[in-house]
DNA sequence: AACAGTCACAACCGCTCCAAA
DNA sequence: CTTTGGAGCGGTTGTGACTGT
């Protein structure tokens, strides 16, 4: 059976012969590319084009840089799939002279599993429950599906205890949602553990994922939260089994929402700007995390920096559907 | 040595998007 | 407006190498 794409001609499959790898290359480096549907029959090659275009974007482009991924590059990998999700042809933008698809492959093979066992869940990054945990490590690599992924992606409600030890006297509580992506994003409930709480242990709740950063934290609960750039790994770093509590039936995180996802019942012309927006925003964010080295930013601990969240959400002022802006995520108490 | 299980990676499949006819 | 074909993308599968028993 022949490609779709080709149906009508008899096409070589399977790996690639090494000859064949000669044609291509010197018919791309001559003539160029051009329409990849008549590069086989121009380079005399009984393959379909679209195996051709593959076969040079995954291996046989010069500029490719082949060996073992750096803890760079998996840093990079990792924080840009926390905001881009599995859009691998984007986070290898990031990554120059890798293919999307050594970026996914890698990604399968080393990342996620990484991350598993860090009881991370490898799709929305958030704390995977220790019994969930146990049922996820025991999948296979196939356990990226979307059934399962929904599973998983329980929201986090994590207690902060002896609060006034991680906070200084100021009587202003500063508070934001580091969630740029997420349209819908709703406000942080803050509120007081309901088996007796103590003065100074609370329920901090973010609805929309655990990128929660806090700084400036005062006296509750009187006080206005007001949270902008933050130290992550305050927060984020007293998570763990014993302090984190599963919010049950909460809706799944979505880690990186397309054009699709933020239309909602708008209208296709609607759509279309979004997807333009989307375009503008992706042109901006290569731009941003060009200008901020982001390698640089990206410590070994696998802390995330809130600052290029941040950063992000500043670039979505003005993509967001309804206009969003920094200051829409942060809400008083 | 033989076999089974695991892993990494190359390649394919199916889908969407878009432009041209 | 509809159809068609090319390009691009993400998910999945196939396969060879490696490792453990």
């Amino acid at each position: 059976m022949g490609h779709r794409c080709c149906g009508k001609h008899k096409v070589k499959r399977g790996l690639w012969s090494p000859e064949e790898d000669d044609k291509l290359i010197k018919h791309v480096t001559t003539h160029g590319h051009g329409s990849w549907s008549s590069v086989p029959r121009h380079a005399g090659l009984e393959r379909c084009g679209k195996s051709c275009r593959l076969r040079w974007i995954n291996y046989l482009r010069p500029e490719l840089k082949r060996g073992s991924f750096t803890s760079e590059e998996e840093q990079i990998i990792i924080d840009v799939h926390r905001i881009l999700g599995n859009r691998w042809a984007q986070i290898a933008k990031h990554l120059p002279g890798r293919t999307d698809n050594e970026v996914k492959n890698f990604w399968n093979s080393c990342i996620k599993k990484k991350l598993m066992s860090q009881g991370l869940d490898p799709q929305t990054h958030n704390l995977i429950s220790s019994h969930k945990r146990s049922a996820a490590s025991n999948k296979t690599a196939g356990s990226n599906t979307k059934s399962q992924s929904h599973i998983d992606q329980k929201r986090p409600v994590f207690t902060v205890n002896n609060i006034s030890q991680m906070i200084d006297s100021s009587t202003e509580i500063n508070y934001s949602i580091s969630q740029p992506i997420v349209s819908n994003a709703q406000p942080p409930t803050v509120q007081p553990i309901m088996a007796e709480p103590t003065d100074n242990q609370y329920l901090v709740q973010n609805p929309n994922s655990c990128w929660t950063s806090v700084t400036d934290i005062p006296t509750f609960p009187d006080s206005t939260l007001n949270i902008s750039s933050a130290s992550s790994s305050l927060v984020f770093g007293h998570l763990d089994d014993s302090n984190c509590i599963w919010a049950a039936g909460a809706e799944p995180f979505e880690a990186a929402p397309r054009a699709m996802d933020l239309q909602g019942e708008q209208s296709k012309g609607q759509v279309v700007q979004v997807q333009q927006e989307k375009d503008k925003l992706l042109e901006m964010e290569m731009k941003a995390i060009q200008d901020m080295d982001i390698a640089a930013s990206f410590d070994q601990s696998s802390s995330f920096d809130f600052s290029l969240v941040e950063y992000y959400s500043t670039l979505m002022s003005g993509v967001m559907p309804q206009d969003y802006s920094v200051a829409d995520f942060t809400w008083n108490f």
